[in-house]
RNA sequence: GGGGACGUAGCCCAACCGGCAGAGGCAGGGCGCUUAAAACGCCCGCAGUGAGGGUUCGAUUCCCUCCGUCCCCA
């Protein structure tokens, strides 16, 4: 009787192997050549769900391939262990973020273990480590040495409710806090920024070079959102000392400003308003605080009530005429200097302002004599324009900016949509920002031999959302390092991402007690061979970490020549199952503790890799029962092979190439369709009677392939019949000679339609396969006689005859 | 409102640079085994690629318009 495959006895064997034997521990003087394969380190949030598995099952699967070809893979894993989630269990709760995050940890440790994923444990980091805390405080430190950490005011969104400051994510788009459901207010605050805009030229040019998914540098690119213009002053009617300053990326269209419109939150808003528009202005106002950014970009339902008025005028410098100023709700502070030149005839949202408030329409650029639309944004001859007249749009883009220049009233300039990078939260739950504030001595960094500045574990987590620290006065008050007379504390902590901005760093070298990472360490394993992770950290992550090792590397804390933190990435895709994303919100989460534990985790791994059929329907039974010799039909034998041998071998053969290849295209569902193929022709193979070592090579080798996808079976298998460990053995070669194709199908076509298939040697040429097509009956009778217009060869694949006038 | 991706059989999905539309799975059907069913094994594919137009000897693939779904940004 055949021994049926025992999925939970034999995952649990090789998983207890995998943890004691060491075998994916490598340190930087292993000779072999050093690959890093690395996940995002994951938010501690319990088992795991089904996006983990799927992130994980790619790791593994990576660091095992690599490892297979016989190279020394670093594959570390930490947890992302500082964040909101954990100090709102303790508000609810009343434990601490700290044991909760822990319990957490531990669930999804084990899940990782359950699945099979090999990880070189001992390089375990966790953000809320006391060490990794010090080594963020250092950095942070080195940040404001080198003026790339600054305090300064923000705005920020400020939920009345919880007495906090939300993240944007935080505010739901009608503008009301998440948690609360109050109306999030704007609220100027002193926050610590990291001044990532220094970097951005660098962050954008760089993108170009990554071997990323396009869609990804594409996100990143509109993030950073470069715009060449020009930026000029507008000076104020009757008032000599007043200017506006406005940016535009369209400086040729200057003849056709009509009127100008500045942020509601200008800073010129008051002086500008004359005492009859007062009201006006101040009700406008009122309805912008209110309103969110959404509403505020929105077109929707016409501009009406929009904009109003300021009463003064600005002049023209181009045409030396006066010009209304006008406030817009649409108009944002946050982008270029908070004030637009506005003109109506190239733009269609100048347009429909115009339109609604009876302001003049000026065409700069002419449009085609078919046009039939408002705005022209397109390219044409200038027009209405006095000296630029008769140009193009892009020689009358630069004449403008050297008047500019010229004249003193305005230069070229560059404009990025990027912001700095506010890290300030006010949260309990997150790294503490080593600064004291001395009344005397000002602001001064703890010194490094006091580090790590440690919240206090005994405070109180209330439910109104306030940062336990700034109530607690142990931690608040302390002695200036300067003085030592009374200080404070910052009470602020760093956003998560700074975190995760370097964590891939100390990977390399996590014992390093007196820098934060070895340089020689990361000489040897950065950059990221592979990183893999959602894509829903395709800007903000991702960018931050570029920027970070951007910045360390001109600090001198990494090598300077390493510049980008990741050499490949891959997003791994939203999780379908019944044609709708699975999330919580939609409800039809499947945990995969439940998999695990039924069908195993090859089969959850499979799953994840071929997304086709529903978890249930992958399994190793026909895998087994060949490994076992337990395949139904007659035992084989020995025997000199046969035309049918050959053919298993060559298949064998091209399923290592074909393996090989998709497995470096990420294609991995083609290849679980074609380890299903191979299954089948190998069940058929022993059903008519196998030789014995084609057999065994064909099962072996496929045992091979399948190792660093479904680990646990093939382990197993691998061990019944060869003896040792099947990630240990070197990946399979494919034979060339074997891989060629005996003979192609030559498709034979008449005006596109395929009209006879012939079998010819691979390496005909063109001249061969035409005489071949010319020569072809069913090609004759297609013919009828008719002299081909046209002979079309693609050797040894196609040949296609054009009679005359087809198509 | 702006940017991007996708749309192929009842369903999930392949088809790399434009070159035979089908690799694989699910569901379904037939046959075998069986008293029967399940399991197992064998066999079965007439969708022409969302719609319309363009380029081409040839378009799922490239270009344009529209429809639909999703993602990112506002």
């Amino acid at each position: 009787m055949a021994e049926a495959y025992d999925v939970g006895a034999v995952e649990k064997k090789w998983q207890e192997r995998w943890a004691d034997d060491g075998t994916y521990e490598v340190d930087a003087d292993d000779p072999r050549p050093a690959e890093y394969v690395l996940c995002m380190y994951p938010y501690p949030s319990g088992p795991a769900h089904q996006g983990h598995i799927r992130n994980y099952t790619f790791g593994d699967l990576v660091v095992r391939y690599h490892t297979m070809l016989g190279r020394a893979v670093l594959s570390p894993i930490g947890f992302d262990s500082f964040g909101l989630p954990a100090e709102n269990a303790a508000i609810q709760t009343g434990i601490h973020p700290r044991l909760y995050t822990e319990a957490r940890i531990d669930e999804l440790k084990a899940s990782l273990k359950a699945l099979g994923a090999v990880y070189d444990w001992r390089r375990e980091i966790r953000s809320h480590d006391p060490e990794y805390i010090r080594w963020n405080q250092v950095i942070f430190k080195r940040f404001l040495e080198a003026g790339l950490a600054y305090r300064d005011r923000a705005a920020v969104n400020w939920c009345p409710g919880c007495q906090t400051v939300l993240a944007n994510e935080q505010v739901l788009p009608d503008g009301t806090c998440e948690r609360s459901g109050d109306v999030v207010a704007k609220r100027d605050l002193e926050q610590w920024f990291f001044r990532i805009t220094a970097y951005a030229e660098e962050l954008l040019n760089a993108l170009d070079d990554l071997d990323w998914p396009d869609r990804v540098k594409t996100m990143q690119r509109n993030w950073i959102g470069r715009s060449e213009g020009a930026e000029f002053d507008l000076p104020v009617e009757g008032r000599p000392d007043l200017s506006v300053r406005v940016f535009t990326t369209r400086p040729d269209t200057s003849f056709g400003m009509t009127y100008a419109v500045l942020a509601p939150e200008h800073p010129l808003v008051d002086e500008l308003t004359v005492p009859g528009q007062r009201a006006a202005v101040d009700e406008l106002l009122a309805r912008v605080a209110r309103s969110t950014e959404i509403e505020r970009q929105s077109t929707e339902g016409g501009l009406e009530k929009r904009g109003v008025s300021t009463g003064s005028s600005v002049i023209n410098p181009f045409t030396g005429q006066p010009v209304p100023v006008y406030l817009a709700d649409y108009v944002l502070s946050s982008y270029g200097t908070g004030a637009i030149m506005a003109v109506p005839g190239q733009d269609q949202r100048d347009w429909e302002f115009a339109q609604t408030y009876g302001l003049p329409i000026v065409r700069t650029v002419a449009p085609p004599d078919d046009w039939v639309g408002e705005a022209y944004t397109g390219d044409g001859v200038t027009i209405n324009s006095a000296w630029l007249d008769g140009l193009t749009v892009d020689e009358a883009i630069q004449a403008p900016i050297e008047w500019l220049e010229r004249e003193g009233i305005g230069r070229r300039t560059v404009n990025y949509r990027l912001r700095d990078w506010l890290v300030s939260r006010q949260r309990y739950w997150g790294c503490p920002i080593p600064i004291i504030y001395c009344p005397s001595c000002g602001m001064v960094t703890v010194p490094d031999d006091q580090l790590p500045v440690l919240a206090p574990d005994d405070v109180e987590f209330r439910p109104t959302g306030e940062s336990p620290l700034k109530y607690n006065e142990g931690f608040r008050h302390v002695s200036c390092p300067g003085c030592g007379g009374p200080a404070e504390r910052e009470t602020d902590t760093l956003d998560t991402f700074v975190d995760s901005s370097w964590y891939f760093l100390r990977f390399c070298d996590p014992w390093s007690t007196d820098v934060p990472f070895d340089q020689g360490a990361v000489q040897n394993w950065m950059p990221v061979d592979q990183y893999i992770g959602g894509i829903t950290h395709a800007i903000l992550h991702l960018l931050y970490a570029r920027f970070y090792t951007k910045a360390l590397a001109d600090l001198g804390l990494v090598p300077v020549e390493l510049r980008e933190p990741f050499t490949r990435l891959f997003n791994q895709g939203m999780i379908r199952l019944g044609g709708s994303a699975m999330s919580k919100s939609r409800g039809n989460v499947v945990a995969p503790s439940r998999y695990l534990e039924t069908v195993g985790a090859d089969s959850l791994r499979l799953f994840h890799l071929f997304a086709g059929p529903a978890v249930d329907d992958v399994d190793f039974a026909r895998v087994w029962r060949l490994g076992t010799g337990d395949a139904p039909g007659p035992a084989p034998v020995d025997r000199a092979p046969t035309d049918a041998d050959m053919e298993i071998q060559r298949a064998t053969h091209r399923l290592i190439e074909r393996v090989t290849d998709e497995f470096h295209r990420w294609s991995y569902n083609t290849s679980v369709a074609a380890f299903m193929k191979f299954t089948n022709d190998l069940y058929h193979y022993v059903q008519s009677g196998a030789r014995a070592a084609t057999l065994s090579e064909a099962i072996d080798t496929m045992i091979l392939l399948l190792a660093p996808m479904a680990p646990h079976v093939t382990a197993e298998l691998w061990e019944r019949r060869r003896g040792g460990h099947v990630h240990e053995q070197g990946w399979p070669q494919a034979d060339p000679e074997l891989v060629r194709r005996q003979a192609v199908t030559l498709v034979v076509q008449v005006n596109g339609k395929v009209r006879d298939r012939i079998q010819v040697d691979p390496g005909v040429d063109e001249a061969e396969v035409e005489r071949l097509a010319l020569a072809s009956p069913k090609v004759q009778e297609q013919l009828g006689g008719r002299p081909p217009a046209r002979v079309v060869s693609r050797p040894p694949k196609l040949v296609n005859i054009v009679t005359a006038r087809s198509g």
